[in-house]
DNA sequence: GCAAGGTC
């Protein structure tokens, strides 16, 4: 038997159904789906993963944080484990009758690793199993087709590459993490991570922040004067300096301007605006972002559109479509349905010629649309995404917009003022893309040594502005350009910061706590705050996949080097928990007491529970409360009648909760209780009694709203038939083990509670 | 309980 691995379901199926012509089986392995049929050299199976089926990890022995020294966690063992059961088994089952594997992974680095870590699956049951390697770059029959009779070889090389990223990631990651959160006294779920993707992006936010706080903030004035054509037409010119320094100057400048105008200049030319290209991951956020759409939200969007086969793969780096995608194919899909005149103007093309990026890679297509879809079919915000994805698919093989541009200059009084006017002439790619399109400026028509008349003149006050914080979708770009991430984790790496109560808000803001932890970095382990550990790290990988070092050689060098690091953050362990110390409490005031003038910040009462308490106790005894669980983030609004910072409650995995103001907070639920005393005195003893019987019901997991017999079942095949087992475990591992969605668990498990 | 990378 023929055993053929996808990197995912969905392209196992597809690259079955090429093969076979459509004549296939579905075949269920383990709970896993596979894909068989007979050809003529024998049965072929085809299984799909789930990206990686295994993940490193550190021994048990070295899991409590408070007995095992961080530092020991750079020369400890890293064992592989899997993630995957189901799937795992499933290999092992298929692994042992295949006389053939063929790895089909993903043409990547990390494809390259996942496809060795199910070889070695396999290998462990049927050692000596022949095995070879497939290329391709889009599902397409021609690649498909070719990439089978062209098989080539595994590069363990290039595995290995991969797998010293994950070596290095964990121990530097978790061994610094640990250190970090040690040093800080903040163990349990509020811990600060420290990685080598999430710390360097975590400083570019604090850095902006000081920036920001840095600059100065400068008066100036802009000089206008309105001006009226001898038709009564009016306009607005500036004077040619743009910025005054000194009212002085701009005043005296006034003072001296008459009433008359003549035109000095015309210049009249076109612009050519380029169509835009392809969408890889990174350019589709952008754009996203410019629709209101959070990277991390774009992201869930275009997967549910993949999963139903409406668009293409939605986590690439290539912007050239590869040469075997037949593009007038995929625009004839259009040719019907809401983007027919746009479809059918394309097609009536000689020659389509897409725009390319300067990315080329051999991992997906670019984010193209793979079928029709109809407006009832999706709901809006994925219609939005779908409408956008066509249109830029379309926008890349139209013609460049064309613009006619005028400049002019002026004369007023012998001072300089200048006008420039643009007018779109030819929409071209515009028309498909009509998204952020620049508006006209207009200007009537001019002549040199045409008089006017000044109807005013304005002086505008302005102040240079800092430095603009950084919006998801900036930063997401900003990443991609210092090599930080890759597609599919940037907008990840981006929630973490949020849910780890690092930042907050949208453009980023980062918490002192952020920069308790990027300056402590920053002095004692400079290496993993800065984007040149990827970089180097990227430098080692290529040398591994080459052949020019071996593995071990890279990760020998580089433990030495975090040994070193070590015994500088050692050394000054006492400074590095003093100043991080020093930011948690900053993060901690919410203001000024109302009553005594002293300072209002959150505590924790002996009992653990949160609230905000006054430092002026006993004294002073006023306090607030706080919600039981959630990251508190104390933000820069003020309330205006408490004078009060507004809070945020942030909790892993679900919406960031706006408390506000947590006086005003206070009073509504305090209002909303006496209302409800107030109407349900006589109710009370009726309302307490469901609450009992609760109580005594909810024993049985399918007394949970939303879990029925099947649901139940599931639970039961993997050990679970009593509430308090389903309220204990992970939501992850359960999701994991049973295919529910992590939400939905998540949700029956707080229902409980 | 720790990272980052796949996929869902």
């Amino acid at each position: 038997m023929h055993l053929i691995v996808a990197e995912k379901h969905i392209a196992a199926k597809r690259i079955a159904n090429i093969l076979s012509a459509g004549k296939l089986s579905q075949v269920r392995v383990n709970g896993v789906d596979t894909y068989q049929f007979e050809a003529e050299d024998g049965k072929k199976v085809f299984i799909g993963l789930s990206g990686h089926i295994v993940k490193l990890d550190f021994p048990r022995s070295y899991n409590n944080w408070q007995k095992v020294e961080a530092k020991e966690l750079v020369d400890a063992d890293v064992i592989t484990v899997s993630t995957e059961a189901r799937i795992v088994a499933a290999l092992k089952k298929l692994g042992k009758e295949a006389t053939r594997v063929t790895i089909a992974t993903d043409y990547d680095r990390e494809g390259e690793l996942i496809g060795v870590e199910a070889l070695q699956i396999i290998r462990e049951i049927n050692p000596n199993v022949q095995f070879d390697r497939v290329h391709y770059s889009a599902i397409t029959p021609k690649e498909i087709i070719d990439a089978f009779e062209n098989v080539s070889n595994i590069d363990f090389n290039l595995a290995d590459a991969g797998h010293s990223r994950q070596v290095l990631d964990l121990v530097w990651g978790a061994s610094l993490t640990r250190f970090i959160s040690l040093a800080a006294g903040r163990l349990g779920k509020l811990f600060l991570s420290v990685g080598r993707v999430q710390s360097p992006t975590l400083a570019l936010i604090v850095d902006k922040e000081k920036e920001r706080e840095a600059f100065e903030i400068k008066p100036y004035w802009e000089l206008y004067a309105h001006l009226k054509d001898r038709k009564d037409i009016e306009f607005t010119v500036q004077h040619v300096n743009r910025r005054f320094w000194e009212k002085h100057e701009v005043d005296k400048l006034v003072s001296n301007l008459g009433k008359n105008a003549i035109i000095k200049e015309v210049v009249t030319s076109t612009k050519k605006d380029k169509p835009p290209i392809p969408f890889n991951t990174t350019e589709f956020i952008t754009a996203a972002s410019s629709l209101g759409f959070t990277p991390a939200s774009a992201m869930r969007i275009a997967e549910a559109l993949y999963i139903q086969g409406f668009i293409s793969y939605p986590r690439t780096d290539n912007t050239v479509y590869p040469a075997t995608l037949d593009l007038r194919e995929m625009i004839e899909i259009f040719a019907k349905g809401t983007f027919k005149e746009y479809a059918e103007k394309l097609l009536a093309k000689e020659t389509l010629e897409p725009t390319r990026g300067k990315k080329e890679t051999t991992d997906h297509p670019p984010i193209y649309p793979a079928s029709l879809a109809k407006k009832s079919e999706l709901n809006e915000q994925e219609w939005k995404i779908y409408e956008m994805v066509v249109r830029r698919f379309f926008a890349t093989f139209a013609e460049p917009a064309i613009w006619e541009t005028i400049k002019a200059k002026f004369d007023v009084s012998s001072e300089e003022f200048s006008a420039t006017g643009a007018r779109l002439v030819e929409a071209g790619w515009r028309w498909y893309y009509p998204y952020n399109a620049p508006e006209d400026r207009l200007l009537p028509a001019m002549k040199e040594g045409d008089e006017l008349t000044v109807r005013e003149i304005e002086v505008q006050d302005k102040e240079t502005q800092p430095p603009g914080r950084y919006g998801q979708g900036r930063l997401i770009r900003t990443m991609e350009e210092l090599g930080l991430g890759t597609k599919a984790t940037r907008h990840e790496i981006i929630s973490k910061l949020y849910s780890r109560a690092y930042v907050h808000g949208n453009p980023l803001q980062p918490t002192k706590t952020a920069y308790a932890v990027v300056e402590a970095l920053e002095k004692y382990a400079p290496t993993i705050s800065k984007p040149e550990m990827t970089s180097r790290l990227e430098a080692d990988m290529d040398r591994i996949a080459e052949g020019q070092i071996p593995e071990e050689d890279v990760l020998q060098e580089s433990r030495e080097m975090l040994n070193s690091v070590f015994n500088d953050l050692e050394k000054n362990k006492d400074n590095i928990t003093e100043s991080l110390r020093a930011g948690l409490r900053e993060d901690k005031v919410i203001g000024t007491c109302s009553k005594c003038g002293s300072v209002l910040m959150v505590m924790r009462s002996k009992k653990g529970s949160r609230f905000i308490g006054c430092k002026g106790y006993p004294e002073c005894s006023f306090s607030l409360p706080l919600p039981r669980s959630g990251h508190v983030v104390v933000t820069d609004k003020l309330c205006e009648e408490h004078g009060l910072y507004h809070i945020r409650v942030i909790t892993e995995g679900k919406r960031p909760w706006n408390l506000g103001c947590p006086h005003c907070n206070f009073n509504e639920w305090q209002r909303a209780q006496q209302e409800k005393e107030e109407g349900t005195q006589e109710q009370k003893a009726v309302d307490d009694k469901p609450s009992e019987e609760q109580g005594k019901r909810t024993k049985k997991i399918t007394d949970i709203k939303g879990i029925g017999k099947v649901t139940a079942e599931k639970f039961d095949n993997i050990g679970i038939s009593k509430l308090e087992d389903l309220v204990s475990r992970d939501a992850e591992e359960l999701a994991k083990l049973t295919n529910i969605s992590i939400n939905k668990i998540r949700e029956w498990q707080e229902s409980v509670v």
